[in-house]
DNA sequence: AAGCTCTGCTTTTTT
DNA sequence: AGCAGAGCTT
């Protein structure tokens, strides 16, 4: 691999931990890969690195350049998300940590259980913050290693009178959790933190593991985060690599600062920056540079394309979103029909739902395409249905399992479900004979409860047999409870073949709580030339030559949700630049007046178009010499056929 | 106690 | 438009 100065520098840094301060589109991912080459042939224990990376995807992409460049040994080093890698840990040490055995649940099955312990706080017709209100503050002060009375202090979300309340439902939360043996997302970074820095002999066994720790999108970290690299590090080495201009995770509780105070935070580390850009044209680093120029903020951050000049970003607007991604779908057609692949064109979104219109359109002119970042396949709820019929077998205190599997069957409620779950739950020595016929006994009617868990018991060292008994138990019910069902079905045959690449059934319900793989990575195993619609968080990390960014309209840009809070305002700026920053050759921003007809959904401006100056968006005065700009569905004149300079080596 | 209907809200973003 | 939660009817 070739590399220019910094890059070398970072590369080969000896001596001490360090801190990449890497612009987008500076080679980020090559010299954390480059890194660990370099570490590897200087030497070094392929098994004693370590590299974490924000997202399952991101680790995955690491480890396959890796194997490109070294082969076989690429496999021996262990690479994960933070949460990946804590929970394996807790797994390796059963003894240290009483964790081993518990469940992992995801934001659903929070919510239930959130939703349980509300209702009991909660007075006759208060308004009450929602389940997922709860969840989403609890979880955000536990990532900020703060308490919920600190956080309520600080940010002061809820009426004086309730507090009292809420906390009382934050501690009944965890209560029930802990009861019921269940570990959130918050749980694995927690518990282990906190064994980590209040056990020593523990500290000291991790500490011995390593020799190099390499962490990727260091700017996402949150102080949860911090505490465990703070305690894992020295002997082993920090090297980080990060940029606060695409930090675009603090609703979720990262810190930058953790970027900003690096050195005071660990002491005898050094930065280095790197700045030349090697995706993007120079025109489409100019919008991107204008966009932090604007900001009240000093990013101090210029970025100077090293592959030369291009057309420029264009801006077009369309009356409806309809038109909007009608015009997106021909534009990809025309461009496949000169020529181009599908793969090299990537879709933007600000949130899910704002890709439905495009996605229609894609769908509907039968263009292949994965989608990213959206409606995840295990969360439908066809697929948890399964799922959760087979986690009633793999465990009897499974509660929120229980209840949903019992609940499927006609004359089952809530209440009857919960006292069926609870006695189950009580029964003294539950072997499954035992439960089996408990369980029988409680049915009544509905002896097909009981028939359909014995299948799936049955063919347990078997995933694939089990998923599919399941999934058999289940059709009658699904069918009549889901409209649509063809179409539902279709995700459980997918299920049935993932299952299969799991080992035991174990493994596959901890993959799929831990990292829920989305339809789209599911679409990647069937396709390989497509279009990618992806939301512009999990677009960060990735590029296309091609990019179009939708509805990048006054509402998204700034989110309205984030109006008031200067601090959110400032990073939704950054999740544009990180939109922005993805394309290679060409950029199309859209957008729409969002006119509503009325009785069709809502939109941002009910009463009608209201021109561009809404509330701080941040396109409102962007500079002509910048963009090319068009109106009503048609293209701006092509620009000028920009000259791209080829790939440099770098 | 179950299950239906109505209402009102929804839409950030993800491990 | 679609869904969750609340309340009403059976």
């Amino acid at each position: 691999m070739d590399f220019n100065d910094s890059q070398r520098a970072a590369v080969e840094h000896s001596g001490g931990h360090l801190l990449v301060l890497a612009g987008a589109g500076t080679g980020k991912t090559r010299v954390i890969t480059g890194r660990t080459i370099h570490l590897i042939r200087g030497g070094a224990d392929p098994s004693r690195l370590l590299l974490l990376t924000f997202t399952r995807r991101a680790a995955l992409e690491m480890k396959a350049r890796l194997k490109l460049e070294i082969g076989p040994a690429a496999e021996e080093v262990p690479a994960g998300t933070f949460h990946h890698f804590c929970l394996a840990r807790m797994r390796a040490m059963p003894k240290a940590f009483g964790e081993a055995g518990h469940t992992v649940i995801d934001r659903d099955d929070q919510l239930q259980i959130m939703r349980m312990v509300r209702a009991a706080h909660r007075k006759k017709g208060e308004r009450f913050p929602q389940a997922s209100e709860l969840v989403q503050v609890t979880s955000f002060a536990r990532n900020s290693n703060i308490t919920l009375e600190q956080y309520i202090d600080r940010f002061e979300p809820f009426e004086e009178e309730i507090v009292g309340r809420v906390l009382a439902c934050a501690a009944d939360y965890e209560a029930r959790k802990r009861a019921a043996g269940y570990m959130d997302f918050d749980d694995i970074l927690f518990s282990f933190a906190l064994k980590l820095h209040g056990d020593g002999a523990v500290r000291k066994h991790l500490q011995g593991l390593f020799d190099h720790i390499l962490v990727d999108e260091m700017q996402d970290t949150n102080p949860l985060q911090m505490l465990i690299l703070e305690g894992l590090r020295d002997p082993a080495l920090l090297f980080c690599v990060g940029d606060d201009a695409q930090s675009i995770y603090a609703f979720r509780g990262a810190d930058f600062r953790n970027v900003h105070r690096f050195t005071e935070m660990i002491p005898g580390a050094r930065i280095l920056r790197l700045e030349e850009n090697y995706r993007s044209s120079q025109e489409i680093l100019d919008l991107a540079n204008w966009l932090l120029e604007e900001s009240p903020l000093q990013y101090g951050r210029r970025l100077e394309a090293v592959r030369g000049h291009g057309p420029k970003p264009a801006m077009l607007d369309f009356d409806s979103d309809l038109d909007e991604a009608a015009w997106i779908v021909g534009d990809l057609m025309e461009k496949h029909d000169a020529g181009a692949r599908w793969a090299d064109h990537m879709i933007i979104a600000r949130a899910g739902y704002s890709a439905r219109a495009t996605e229609a359109a894609l769908i509907e002119k039968k263009i292949p395409y994965r989608y990213v970042g959206g409606t995840q396949l295990f969360q439908a709820a066809h697929v948890k249905d399964v799922l959760c019929m087979i986690r009633c077998v793999a465990s009897i205190l499974d509660e929120i399992a229980w209840m949903r599997y019992l609940t499927l069957w006609p004359g089952v409620g809530d209440r009857t479900a919960a006292s069926m779950a609870s006695e189950l739950a009580s029964l003294a020595d539950p072997t499954p004979e035992r439960v089996m016929r408990l369980l029988g006994s409680l049915c009544g009617r509905n002896p097909g409860i009981v028939e359909g868990l014995e299948r799936v018991a049955s063919a347990w060292n078997r995933p694939r047999e089990a998923v599919a008994a399941a999934c058999a138990a289940l059709d009658e019910r699904l069918e009549a409870r889901y409209p649509r069902w063809d179409a539902r079905k279709r995700d459980l045959e997918l299920l049935v073949r993932l299952s299969a690449r799991h080992g035991t059934i174990e493994a596959f319900l901890e993959t799929y709580a831990l990292d829920p793989l989305t339809s789209s990575m599911v679409a990647r195993l069937e396709e390989e030339d497509c279009v990618t619609l992806i939301t512009a968080h999990s677009a960060k990390g990735t590029e296309a030559p091609v990019c179009y960014l939708v509805k990048a309209e006054p509402g998204q840009y700034p989110h309205v949700r984030s109006l008031g809070d200067d601090d959110a305002i400032e990073e939704e700026r950054r999740v544009l630049y990180v939109a922005v920053t993805r394309a290679r050759d060409q950029l199309t921003l859209t957008r729409s007046l969002g006119r509503v007809r009325p009785g069709r959904g809502w939109g941002l401006f009910p009463d009608g178009p209201q021109g561009y100056a809404a509330d701080g968006y941040f396109l409102t005065g962007v500079p002509a010499a910048i963009v090319e700009t068009g109106t009503g569905g048609k293209p701006v004149p092509p620009a000028s056929p920009g000259v791209i300079v080829p790939w440099r080596s770098r």
